[in-house]
DNA sequence: AACCAGACAACAATCATTGTTGATTGGGGT
DNA sequence: ACCCCAATCAACAATGATTGTTGTCTGGTT
C-alpha cells in the first residue's frame, strides 16, 4: 500500500480531484487491517466524516482498483475485499472467524506447466486456500473476530 | 458426475422422496455442461417442467452439495456454480467469454510446505486461474458465447 | 472571484439468493 | 389400498451487496 500522500499525488497526476472523502478513504486504507470490504472502509471513513455515502466509497475504491493500487478479490465471502498487497501473494480464509490471512507467494510453488497444453493462456492465478488461522487454531473455543 | 439414478438412490438412502422435480434437475445436471449456475438448471429442467420454481431448484442443488454430490464454486462470476466433477481439479476463467475450463490437477504441482510456518492450517485449496479459454484464443473476434 | 467538469449525497434499482407461508404430496406403517 | 404427516412445493416477499440516476455542490484552475 502506497501512503494516503503517494495516493493523493496519484490522483492529481490522473487528473481526478483530492476531495476530503478521497483523503479520508486514503487513510483509512493505510491504517486498515488490508483486506477490507467497502462497508468497513464506510464504517471507518465514517467515523470522522459521517456525511460520507457508501457509494462514494465504492467509486473511490474502484478508481484506485483501476489505477493498480489495490485489488478487489472475491473470496467467497459475500463482499469484495479491497487488497493493498501489491506483491504477489495468496489468501488462506479462516472456516472459523472468517480472516484472510496473507500467504507470502514464495511459501507456495504453483508448477502450471501442463496446461498450454489445453490450449488455454493463463494471464492471472489466484490461490484460495481455506482453513483456520492462527489465532483460530490455537484459542480454539470459538470467538468470532473481525469478518 | 453420478447419474441421475444413483442421485435419486442416494436420495432415498438418506429419507429424502424421489420427486419430479428433483429427477428433473438430475438430468438437467447430467446432461448440461458442467459448472452450470442455478438459473441455467432452471432454465433446462423448465423446459420439461414449466411450473418448477427457481427456489426449488436453489434447495435442490444445496442438498446435493450438503451430500457431497456436486460442489458449490463462487469464481467471481456473479452467480455461484455448481461442479459436477469431484475429482480434484482447478478452474480457468475465461475472461473473454465467461467460460469456465477444468484444469486437472494434474497438470499443476501445488506445494504448500512453508505454509505452516505461519501457524495456519489448510484444509482446502482452490486455484483459479484467469485467462482465455482455447476457443477464444484460436477465433479471436470476440464471440460471447455461454456465459 | 468565477467557472465548470467532476464529484457528491440521496435515492431507487438490480441481481443472486434466502426466508415465509400455506397448500400439496410421497411413501412407510397399518 | 388407505392414512397420515413430515417433507416438499410454488408464490411471494425480503435480504444484502452493488450499481444506476439525478440534481446539487465544490476543488482547483483561469
Amino acid at each position: 500500500m502506497r501512503s494516503p500522500e503517494a495516493l493523493a499525488q496519484r490522483f492529481r497526476e490522473t487528473d481526478r480531484k483530492v476531495t476530503p472523502q478521497r483523503i479520508a478513504v486514503f487513510e483509512a486504507l493505510d491504517k486498515g487491517a488490508g483486506h477490507s470490504t467497502a462497508e468497513q472502509v464506510h464504517s471507518s471513513v465514517a467515523e470522522n466524516l459521517p456525511t460520507i455515502s457508501l457509494k462514494t466509497v465504492y467509486e473511490i475504491l474502484r478508481e484506485l482498483s483501476e489505477l493498480g493500487e489495490l485489488v478487489m478479490l472475491d473470496l467467497g465471502t459475500g463482499a469484495v475485499r479491497y487488497d493493498h498487497n501489491l506483491v504477489l501473494h495468496h489468501h488462506l480464509v479462516c472456516n472459523e472467524c472468517g480472516a484472510v490471512v496473507d500467504i507470502p507467494a514464495h511459501l507456495t510453488d504453483l508448477q502450471l506447466d501442463g496446461v498450454q497444453d489445453l490450449g488455454v493462456s493463463v494471464s492471472t492465478a489466484e490461490l484460495v486456500l481455506r482453513g483456520s488461522c492462527s489465532r483460530c487454531n490455537t484459542q480454539d473455543p470459538k470467538q468470532p473476530s473481525n469478518k
